[in-house]
DNA sequence: GTAAGAGCTGACATACATGTCAGGTTCAAG
DNA sequence: CTTGAACCTGACATGTATGTCAGCTCTTAC
């Protein structure tokens, strides 16, 4: 398929499709005129590419992540790396509640401050 | 107290606090020589600042959030403004939670892959 | 063969708090 | 009054995926 149906498949811009082609996260095969042409597995590997976003983890980290892009290879080092990862987010979900936590409090003095007022 | 002090006391480096001045987050005087100089809350201003930070809250929305940095005055619309901040790190939670979930998904069937392999 | 839509490249912009560096000034203790 | 630590300003850099624009080319249906 061509960028434009893969756009509209995965809901990921054209331009961002294009930029994960250069660095080496997705592959890419060429028409005669140039056009970029993608197998139907790349709508999934964009969708796990945009999970490894959401989840904080850096462009340049996902080629070690994912399975390798044109043999399919999955290591250990693979699932190891996704584990790092998911640790990662655990201590950062961790990170937020406690960020929510003190929200709350700050909620909590403001709404006073303002009564004594 | 001038800004090494101050840095010390809240963990932020100088860099950052001369750049909360600029911005208009923090009161600063200065010494007859151009140094600054802070009152005691500061600190808790700053903490108050970095916890803001944390939750994802633009240094530019800070000032409108924080009671007014001269007066003190609490607001009515700051409550509004905090609640809203918090209303979204909530969501943020949520998504957080939600993208844990697929990297759990996306492990378990690394995993799988490398089983099969 | 032509017109319109889709795609191409390359470049510049963004947000944003912080790091870091250079070159100069002030402060405070002796 | 000197010295060393602390501070000043101003500037440039950082990371990062995405938006956007300009100018040009390819594709495809007619």
């Amino acid at each position: 398929m061509r960028i434009g149906e893969l756009a509209r498949l995965t809901g990921v811009s054209p331009r961002s499709l294009r930029w994960y082609g250069e660095q080496s996260l997705l592959r890419e095969t060429r028409t005669s005129g140039g056009h970029r042409e993608y197998d139907d597995d790349a709508v999934d590997r964009v969708q796990a590419i945009q999970v490894l976003f959401a989840a904080g983890v850096p462009a340049r980290h996902v080629a070690g992540i994912l399975p390798c892009y044109d043999t399919g290879t999955t290591t250990p080092a693979m699932v190891a790396r996704l584990e790092e990862e998911r640790t990662r987010l655990r201590a950062q979900a961790a990170e937020l509640a406690a960020t929510l936590q003190r929200l709350d409090e700050m909620v909590a003095e403001t709404r006073l401050r303002l009564l004594a007022a």
